[in-house]
RNA sequence: GGUCCCUUCGUCUAUCGGUUAGGACACGAGAUUUUCAAUCUUGGAAGACGGGUUCGACUCCCGUAGGGACCGCCA
């Protein structure tokens, strides 16, 4: 290695060293919530660190696993914009590998074969709950003689772990976490069929993929502390942990479909931006002293894991939505309308052409596109306050927006259209301008006259502004909507 | 039930023994306004409880309560 060293390494910020992180899902459903956060903070530590972000499937379980679901997972990742370095790893492919550090473990005496059934465990498991005392799995294999071994029946194979002393699990965002050796049992590494069990096939790929920290969801403490033991047997360097809190349900309780447990595609079809629920994401369980709205430089910059927090954090739409308001009022506008095309078959409260934009409706959202982001906070409601764009004439005027076209403001529509005919520009200035003289002669306020041009138009008592609308739609539709209000 | 973790405004959080406990979202009021927004001003709102340690605790320690995670030949 020839590397100079350079003027930043020796300054006041840290030369950290290029980690290797992963996220490791295993494929039984949809990429969730959580997931993404977990994804988005080994992303975000790598990023910062110059490192690596690595993708393995967890699909050791070949009952429950999926491709639809895997292809779901990738798809969420990229629509996040967190890319990984090099292919994704499939567990299952490994499988030779992890029965070679389970036979590795037991010819070391590490391990041992346990003929005991699932009918034996389960009624053992059965009784100690009937006397209300902890279960832990005790084979009468664990001391035997490897020469007794059974043959002919097929045998699982067990980590022999410590049953004295401690295993202390040095967790970045947990602490120091003391498990007595006395409450971990003797877990199950190779199952009778020959093929690995999580947990070992957890800590030969991560050494194997040298990853240097694991970032995952505190539901994994406990597999810490067996995966420690596994290390050690093996003599092999443990990797940082950090296990991140879960994200809860707007009540605290567990975070369930009904809470929003949505799959990350869902968040894509209701118009989040992937930058704001990433902003947002990143804000749930970390921080950086006041700052709120984290651009990605920045984002990957001050990330850091001794900010993370430790208690669960709830999830909370209004805020996700406020962020995302943020992002789209700071999103161009062709982008927008591109996100919103992109999404435009999956919408269906309000009344688009699901085949997509004619070149004319896209034009006209392009040009209110100012008016409407700020209105939004998501591009469903972008897609919302344009319907006006896509009503086809008669308008049917909801009751709000009929009760402002009575009689008087059917006069004063009648004496508008009139103006309008002449009117030789036809944009928001010079309509506004007309409406504001008439007004005047009349001794009219503005809004006298804009609600009502406002109903007749949009159909709507809210809208985009109405001179605007009516520049957008142009003078033979503007015209044509208001005069079939006077007949 | 056992083990482990957590506990500051309604929510996300700042504070790293000394602050009128700060910010953001949400909510209330006002200003502005062609509607709705946006924007600006402004208001209310918190250290679960009980003990210690200390000159001094939101901050450290212990206990209680509440919440969560994990206890598979699932991952």
């Amino acid at each position: 290695m020839q590397k100079k060293p350079t003027r930043t390494m020796a300054t006041t910020e840290s030369a950290l060293k290029p980690v290797v992180t992963r996220f490791a899902p295993s494929p039984t459903g949809y990429l969730h919530i959580g997931g993404a956060r977990t994804a988005l903070f080994n992303w975000l530590y790598a990023q910062h660190t110059g490192g690596r972000f690595l993708l393995r499937i967890e699909d050791t379980d070949r009952a429950r696993h999926s491709s639809e679901a895997v292809a779901a997972i990738l798809d969420g990742l990229k629509w996040l914009g967190l890319d990984w370095d090099g292919e994704p790893l499939s567990q299952f492919g490994r499988a030779a590998r992890h029965a070679e550090v389970a036979h590795a473990l037991l010819s070391s005496g590490k391990a041992y074969r346990c003929y005991l059934s699932a009918e034996d465990l389960a009624q053992a498991r059965a009784k100690a709950e009937a006397e209300k005392r902890p279960f832990a799995v005790r084979s009468p294999w664990r001391d035997r003689d490897p020469a007794t071994a059974l043959t002919g029946v097929p045998g699982v194979i067990r980590f022999k772990a410590p049953r004295e002393g401690e295993t202390i699990v040095h967790d970045i965002v947990q602490g120091r976490v003391v498990f007595q050796n006395k409450e971990l049992d003797d877990l199950v590494i190779l199952r009778s069929d020959g093929t690995p069990i999580y947990n070992l096939a957890v800590v030969v790929d991560d050494h194997d993929m040298a990853v240097t920290h694991v970032l995952r969801g505190v539901d994994h403490l406990t597999n810490a502390a067996r995966q420690s033991q596994i290390y050690s047997a093996m003599d092999w360097e443990v990797p940082v942990f950090g296990h991140v809190p879960l994200i809860h349900g707007a009540d605290g309780a567990k975070l369930s479909k009904r809470h929003g447990a949505l799959g990350i595609e869902a968040y894509r079809s209701l118009g989040y931006l992937p930058a704001a629920l990433k902003n947002y994401l990143v804000r749930l369980g970390w921080s950086h002293g006041d700052a709120e709205i984290f651009p990605l430089e920045k984002m990957i910059e001050w990330f850091d894991l001794t900010s993370l927090g430790r208690s669960a954090a709830r999830m909370d739409f209004a805020k996700l939505a406020d962020t995302n308001a943020h992002y789209i009022r700071e999103a161009g506008d062709s982008e927008l309308i591109a996100r919103i095309e992109a999404i435009l078959p999956e919408l269906d409260t309000v009344a688009v052409p699901k085949s997509g934009l004619d070149v004319t409706t896209r034009a006209q959202l392009l040009c209110l596109m100012p008016d409407l982001k700020l209105r939004a906070k998501t591009l469903r409601e972008i897609v919302e306050g344009a319907e006006c764009l896509f009503m086809r004439r008669p308008i049917a005027l909801d009751d709000k927006a009929a009760k402002l076209v009575d009689a008087e403001a059917k006069k004063q529509i009648a004496a508008l259209v009139t103006r309008f005919t002449d009117v030789m520009q036809w944009d928001a200035t010079t309509l506004e301008a007309q409406v504001r003289v008439h007004a005047e002669a009349g001794g009219l306020k503005l809004g006298k006259l804009a609600q009502p041009l406002r109903a007749a138009i949009t159909g709507k008592s809210v809208s985009p502004p109405i001179f605007k609308v009516m520049e957008v739609l142009g003078r033979e539709e503007t015209l044509a909507r208001l005069r079939a209000v006077l007949v």
